[in-house]
DNA sequence: GAAATTCCAATCGAATTAGTAGGAATAATA
DNA sequence: TATTATTCCTACTAATTCGATTGGAATTTC
């Protein structure tokens, strides 16, 4: 039941362009280096982020990516499951059709169901604007 | 951020248990065939819930195993973290001490607690009596 | 003593994870 | 125009995990 990186630095990423966001682009260097990531890691990982239209990229010297919506309008769940994929529990949870033959039985589907509902509760309804704010809490309580 | 089949199979196999329990001792084999699981695979996962003590073993003939203790004492989510072992979305949640040196600055950090705190809601809230009962909802609805 | 069961340990192929590595394409600037 | 800084693209890889399979030893009933 675990987050992998992928979607983990995904999230770290957005964050920290949306907070270095000065309208110039930000340089994928600068954001491992902060983040204390592989840059050649998070290329891959920004280049999900792109081809989905959640970044745009600006080639060349002073180049790098800016968001291309407002903060509050990534939701955590649109930037988890576009790089890890589906966050449902089981994979009988991810398409429109459970093609499983045991479904009409299954009592632990239930289960998986709630969990998934529980998680999408979560997810769906945290938007990169929080984690902002968030960070702006935090930032305030240590230099106190 | 899958539940792995042996977790799964756990809990299919904790509440086979349950559904047939007539006094004696229920066996592998059958819950194999039941619930359409390898036999040799189930012997791994039911000794890891006899270690646990959650059943009891009965070797030699008409061996086989039995709950220790009844339904509503059992929740999924013991099972799951048995067998599964943490059901936490990150390391850093998973023991007392959280020995991340990021761990004043992380952010995300909070999504992570709220998405574990959602799982623990589900899995430790459900028992196998639960299930035993949505399990006798289905039969009813799927016999008239 | 035969048979049925649990118990135990080793092995294994496939997939996934978390990157590395190397260089091509593009664009700003000197 | 040459240099340099950046994104972009593709391939590879080492380690781990997953989901079993295999083979047999130990125990107990009949």
């Amino acid at each position: 039941m675990k987050i992998s990186t992928k979607g983990r630095y995904a999230v770290r990423l957005m964050l920290d362009i949306a907070l270095n966001d000065s309208g110039e682009p930000v340089r994928i260097k600068d954001v491992a280096k902060r983040q204390d990531i592989s840059d050649k890691y998070l290329e891959q990982i920004i280049s999900i982020l792109n081809k989905a239209g959640f970044v745009k990229s600006v080639r060349g010297p002073q180049g790098g990516y800016l968001l291309v919506r407002k903060p509050e309008e990534y939701t955590i769940g649109m930037i988890l499951r576009l790089t890890e994929g589906s966050l449902a529990p089981v994979s009988c949870l991810e398409y429109e059709v459970n093609d499983c033959p045991r479904q009409d039985q299954c009592v632990t589907l239930e289960v998986w169901k709630r969990i998934d509902d529980a998680v999408k509760g979560v997810v769906d309804n945290i938007t990169l604007a929080d984690l902002i704010e968030w960070h702006h809490q935090k930032g305030d309580y240590y230099s106190i």
